[in-house]
DNA sequence: ACTGGATTTGAACGATCGTTCAAGCTAAAA
DNA sequence: TTTTAGCTTGAACGATCGTTCAAATCCAGT
């Protein structure tokens, strides 16, 4: 071997995520990527095979980012719980001002595709199950610091939380009043979701 | 006036609904289109003036539907809390077999759009409010059969449902398994969602 | 300095995009 | 039956799509 590769893939890779990410698979064109991650087609082509195979790399790169951001969350305090609510606050707040969509481009992939590009839908879908999986974990550790009842299923309740999670996000997106959003996470956390007298 | 249209709209848009409904916007083309409505460009372009055009006019087909199905279940029964869980479930679970998707088409369109489509993504989060005003209306009825406490936020509780059932119909599209998407809907009705013994 | 193999470039490809419009056709009015 | 207004048709437009590839460029090894 005598050269390799001049860019930088991790740099190229998150460039391209946030493109994807803001403009969706469809809306976004070879030659946007093009301009943003300052790469022509031939190299492009070459080192991610074509459009679809850089959209892969973007959805793996994002989740990434997500479950480190779970990550972080747990490692700032010794309550899962606590650590869960921080994540949601991050994820669903802060994404409204820095990032490129307040939805998550695992939703926005599956809301999208379709059958058409069978392995982008299901690589996005695996993805959102390993997220929930996370999800998951932090519910076992709420368990064993007694935070969480002993009999409570921690599967279906990181379904839950994976389902209000996408909820949020989407709502989020529909809502111009942060604090209502905000005011939506703290009812979540304080079980006042909606409260029924009978059936 | 010597003549008027050979098409009937409603039908027309109906179809046109369809297909933009399992597609979205930008991955259906006109050409789609004209087989699918079975019109040329020039009719399509003279009755609705444009790809967005007929996407607007679907968009609010869409939304007539929608709550037109509210209104439907809520006629069935005299409690409306059960009207709502009916809700619920014909359009999470029986859209999982009939509809182009089982995801919401307002969704899909937030979801996808940016402001490169300012008018769109305008009337689509003006429907979704139209809808969440309407389950609003469901649980003001719902007070005043005694089914819901009297201090009890109907407004609040709108929004709740209304970003519960965005999350559902997400989460439907990840999972195979009905059951498991059943059984979440019977949890959010049964205030069984997610119990911390503290914050 | 030279060589050789890999990377990068950018023009170009055929396909398809949303849209236009002149010509044809249809059916109500005269 | 003839006229005529307006809907319908389908070829065609320029733009842009994802992708290819021969040529230019680059740099490690000699």
């Amino acid at each position: 071997m005598t050269k390799t590769a001049r860019f930088d893939r991790q740099t190229v890779v998150e460039k391209a995520t946030h493109l994807y990410w803001e403009k969706g698979f469809h809306a976004t064109s070879m030659r946007n990527l093009q301009d943003v991650i300052d790469m022509r087609p031939g190299s492009i082509y070459a080192s991610f095979g074509s459009k679809e195979g850089l959209f892969k790399e973007a959805l793996q790169f994002y989740a990434d980012m997500s479950l480190n951001q779970l990550v972080d969350c747990t490692a700032k305090t010794q309550s899962p719980i606590r650590a869960l609510k921080t994540f949601f606050n991050s994820v669903v707040i802060d994404s409204r001002r820095n990032a490129p969509s307040n939805m998550c481009m695992l939703v926005k992939t599956i809301s999208e595709l379709t059958d058409d590009n069978r392995e982008l839908l299901f690589e996005a879908k695996r993805l959102l199950s390993a997220i929930e999986q996370s999800l998951q974990g932090v519910l076992d550790k709420a368990k064993e610091c007694g935070e969480l009842a002993e009999h409570e299923d921690t599967a279906r309740l990181a379904r839950y939380l994976q389902m209000q999670l996408m909820g949020l996000r989407t709502y989020s997106r529909t809502s111009d009043d942060e604090l209502t959003v905000s005011s939506m996470i703290d009812d979540i956390f304080n079980n006042k979701t909606f409260l029924l007298k009978n059936h």
